[in-house]
DNA sequence: AAGCAGAGGTAAGGTCTC
DNA sequence: CCAAGAGACCTTACCTCT
């Protein structure tokens, strides 16, 4: 999907069409004031609040990144992933909204149905982007998969107002880089006679899977181009990547990938984590981080109870002001869904790592997941003495923080 | 009795993706 | 000076069991 969380505000504010707009901003909820009449006599209507009335980068404060630019805020160079100090200086005039989750959850959901009505193979990739294998679709071939695409697209706009970028090709590597290739709105045919000419002039980030760390080392290497990594030998690069990592690099640079279009698949580990408004200390702010880390096991669990999962092994993700990470965690006898025995094991690992430094983020996961039966939960059951404990967790007994 | 190989689990850190 | 949150997977190390 184009500019997808971005695009789904528009569709709220069709006035913001054109302008600079980005999205982010961490933890800060929808901003109903601008949807408050100036003389707070009930709501506006979204589609006819001024332009003028919409905060501004410039005056946002805080510590949150972008999640997603329109393509007139990428004109100045703004972009995913950016801190938002950064982006303000870039653009300050760029209007600045939150991330609204079950808005941009809705028109997921929406734009996946209708590609699965029309193509029942496809495999999820994150809130906006999914693989598809329409090898077997009826009319899929005609025009190299030109045909279904465009009737694809068509049933997205149609159903949601959304433009996509589809990419057709042989196989899943070279569909996803197919896909980048007429951003917004386009749809791109890569066939494996077009590798020499189409793949190999590209920078090797263009592989996904070769992210920051794999794309300098292989420029240290004196390797740019996906052509000039194809043309290396198999054991060399197994050397200096490791051997599964070195194959994998040279067959993605001929273009090959048999790995399938997977349609289900079960959760590995589910977390919470958050950043402070402010670096906490381990000793002076004990009871604020007490709460914040009752309150993310307490979420963990209510995320596992609420999609029917339980594990057994507890982890903690600290980082600290320098932005060094450390992790720990403990594996239990049995699975849990319950947020006090969470809170417990993972306050065990917390006591394995050094609280010295300033911290920036906390975060707690539970991995190693079962869809348990009822019955064989430990701590499950009605809320128990412990479960009403973590919820409102006394500072003074709390273990640790 | 000692040593070793392989499997499988656990732990810690890192990389990559959307 | 700036750097979110959630999740998958990989590597390496170490341990236990067979």
């Amino acid at each position: 999907m184009d500019a997808f969380f971005a695009s789904v505000e528009l569709l709220r504010y069709p006035q913001l069409q054109g302008l600079p707009v980005v999205i982010g901003g961490g933890r800060r909820k929808a901003d109903d004031a601008l949807l408050q009449q100036p003389d707070g006599s009930g709501l506006r209507d979204p589609r006819f609040i001024p332009v003028a009335d919409f905060p501004r980068l410039k005056d946002y404060v805080g510590r949150g990144v972008i999640t997603t630019a329109t393509y007139a805020a990428r004109q100045f160079g703004v972009g995913s992933a950016m801190g938002m100090m950064k982006a303000a200086r870039l653009c300050p005039q760029a209007i600045v909204l939150p991330v609204d989750f079950d808005e941009v959850r809705k028109y997921s959901r929406l734009f996946k149905r209708t590609i699965t009505d029309i193509a029942p193979v496809m495999q999820d990739r994150g809130v906006d982007e999914v693989y598809i294998d329409f090898t077997d679709v009826p009319g899929g071939q005609r025009e190299g998969g030109r045909v279904l695409a465009r009737l694809i697209q068509k049933g997205i706009l149609d159903a949601t107002g959304l433009t996509c970028s589809i990419g057709v090709a042989p196989n899943r590597l070279l569909a996803k880089m197919a896909s980048e290739f007429n951003k917004p709105n386009g749809i791109s045919i890569v066939y494996e006679e077009d590798l020499q000419a189409k793949i190999w002039p590209l920078n090797v980030r263009k592989i996904n899977g070769i992210g920051p760390k794999a794309g300098e080392k292989l420029a240290a290497l004196g390797i740019q181009t996906i052509g000039e990594l194809a043309v290396q030998d198999p054991q060399w690069l197994m050397g200096h990547f490791g051997k599964s990592t070195g194959a994998w690099m040279h067959r993605a640079a001929w273009g090959r990938d048999d790995s399938p279009v997977v349609t289900e698949s079960e959760p590995v580990s589910m977390s919470r984590e958050t950043t402070f408004e402010r670096d906490l200390h381990a000793v002076r702010d004990k009871a604020e981080l007490s709460l914040i880390f009752t309150d993310l096991c307490q979420r963990v669990a209510e995320d596992l109870q609420r999609k029917g999962y339980a594990g057994k092994t507890i982890g903690i993700k600290l980082r600290y002001d320098d932005f060094k990470t450390a992790t720990r965690d403990h594996t239990l006898p049995a699975p849990t869904q319950d947020a006090a025995t969470i809170r417990h094991t993972a306050g065990l690992c917390l006591k394995r790592v050094p609280l010295d430094k300033r911290l920036r983020l906390l975060g707690v996961r539970v991995g190693a997941l079962v869809r348990p039966s009822e019955h064989l939960l430990s701590g499950d059951g009605p809320v128990s003495a412990a479960t009403r404990q973590a919820r409102h967790p006394d500072p003074h007994t709390a273990p640790l923080f």
